[in-house]
DNA sequence: AATATAAATGCAATATAATTGCATTTATAT
DNA sequence: ATATAAATGCAATTATATTGCATTTATATT
């Protein structure tokens, strides 16, 4: 997924700094989600934590990332599909969250539908399956 | 939901003590969940918070109570079925969280299947629909 | 190119959440 | 009644997140 950092920030009407364009390229280095504690540790020299706070919250309001917590109530984070905007986001897909390597990977799965019982009505639903990812799954039978 | 705490304990081989009776009391109070904050709220003054954290911890592992995190990474927990055990937890149900009350609904819906792409194992699926519940649907209609 | 100004950043302080080590208390088997 | 292994409480520490405010920076205008 190539990104142009610029050009996002542009379309979004957010000003371009430093900063910003950092976090943008580091998320888009790896098509797996990244979690805000990693960030930090990559990005803690350059930016100051509070920052990357802001960034990525900005950064979810408009819809250029989507924010997926794991088990541990960590925040992992990836770009949104070109569609998303800060009304409305719709990376309408499934999660798989790897119980060996913990990386969260946005699959090319629909989320499923589920009938609400009487009087519920669901606007989103998010789904995330654990297990064992393909790279792990590989690394076992090598063994 | 009526539950026996000294049963529950002796049945899974736990010591009765008053800390941990009355974590389960007050977590069968209500059919929805409670998060960690709010029973430290209603126990604060009884039990000590890393008490808490350990008699949570403890009854997760041991299938008694199933955890649930919410968007901001706060930990929900409610009653397991009766089926659950330390080995496995069964709570094939899906979700539902409120954005409005902020409440977690366990649904009597199964989590639908999805199918994982080659090479991903899913060992268990969780499903969240977030929405508004039937009470705050109710509230809205009433104004 | 210089300047104005609104926004973004960095830093200190604070708040909240979770974990660890250890002394004391308690449950329960004998 | 007693022994002992487990659970609890407390203090200290670590991790995570937020707020207020002074300083710096991006960008629109002259
Ligand atoms: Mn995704
Ligand atoms: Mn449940
Ligand atoms: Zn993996
Ligand atoms: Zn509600």
């Amino acid at each position: 997924m190539k990104i142009d950092p610029t050009n996002i920030l542009k379309e979004h009407a957010l000003k371009h700094t430093k900063q910003r364009v950092r976090v943008l390229e580091e998320i888009a280095l790896d098509t797996v989600a990244i979690s805000q504690p990693e960030l930090e540790k990559k990005l803690g020299k350059e930016i100051d934590r509070v920052t990357l706070y802001r960034i990525l919250n900005i950064y979810e309001d408009k819809g250029i990332l989507h924010r997926i917590m794991d088990m541990n109530g960590t925040a992992n984070y990836a770009i949104c599909s070109s569609s998303c905007s800060a009304e409305h986001h719709h990376d309408e897909h499934i999660h798989f969250n790897c119980t060996t390597c913990n990386k969260i990977y946005c699959l090319d799965v629909a989320v499923p539908h589920s009938t609400m019982p009487k009087g519920f009505t669901a606007k989103t639903v998010n789904t995330t399956a654990y297990g064992i990812c393909e790279k792990c799954n590989l690394a076992v039978k090598k063994n």
